[in-house]
DNA sequence: AAACAACGCAACCGCGCATCT
DNA sequence: CAGATGCGCGGTTGCGTTGTT
């Protein structure tokens, strides 16, 4: 079954958009609100497939969108969740306010990715990175104790204590627990509830009832920072 | 000042999923 | 139940900007 285009790519606009266009999708959507995205552009006589107007949206013309630069504390909760949930973006900017998933994604990519590498770190797997073992012929203890003795050369001095190791240890395992599972709704653990513990058993850190989960609704359990 | 490389970000594309008919 | 439709997501691309030689 061949799947129909979106949009009559003839008649539509392509790459960046103009700021009467801008202009034209956000009167729309004041007016009328957000939804139907596919009848949109014509509606609001924007020569554009729907899919473009709905990003252009999300991405640039939302009015609660926080414009700027991350901060130390943003690249924390975004590397933590990443460990956590791979390249889920828009879970990640769910937790972030004011923060697109494409934000984010092209933020990982530009930076993140990068600050990792340099501290030795996969941004992948988010474990130490290693040599690939076709061109290594040491054995994993023997590297191991060669990689600690240079560590301590390399990190020789009082203002950085932390060797590589501790600081690799710090972000593989930050403070969350890792084994993820699927399992009922809080509501429907006994055990749990004889012990006043609530919250979100998916990630089974037994919140106690009555604090706040990481997302708003009970079917969205997540990781908890 | 010009040429080139690297970077950053907006936008596009294709696919999967949910819902509708 | 199968096909059609629409939306949302993640990956990728293209282009403007900035830095370097």
């Amino acid at each position: 079954m061949g799947r129909s285009p979106c949009c009559e790519k003839a008649h539509t606009n392509k790459g960046a958009w103009t700021k009467e266009e801008d202009e034209r999708l956000v009167a729309y959507i004041r007016a009328h609100g957000e939804g139907c995205w596919r009848s949109l552009p014509k509606a609001a006589g924007l020569l554009r497939c729907g899919k473009s107007c709905r990003l252009r949206w999300i991405n640039y013309l939302r009015p609660d969108l926080k414009r700027g630069n991350f901060t130390e504390e943003d690249d924390d909760i975004i590397i933590k969740l990443h460990s956590v949930l791979g390249n889920k973006w828009s879970l990640i900017a769910g937790k972030l306010p004011g923060r697109t998933d494409n934000e984010i994604k092209n933020y990982w990519n530009t930076h993140i990715r990068r600050k990792l590498l340099s501290r030795g770190i996969d941004p992948v797997t988010h474990c130490p990175l290693r040599p690939s073992p076709t061109d290594c012929t040491e054995s994993l203890d023997k590297r191991s104790a060669k990689e600690q003795r240079e560590n301590n050369i390399n990190n020789n001095n009082d203002s950085s204590r932390s060797s590589n190791e501790d600081e690799r240890r710090q972000w593989r395992c930050p403070d969350l627990n890792l084994e993820l599972c699927l399992s009922m709704p809080f509501e429907q653990q006994p055990e749990a509830e004889k012990e006043g513990l609530g919250g979100c058993f998916s990630c089974r850190l037994g919140v106690k009832r009555g604090s706040d989960c990481c997302f708003s609704s009970p079917e969205q359990h997540s990781v908890h920072l």
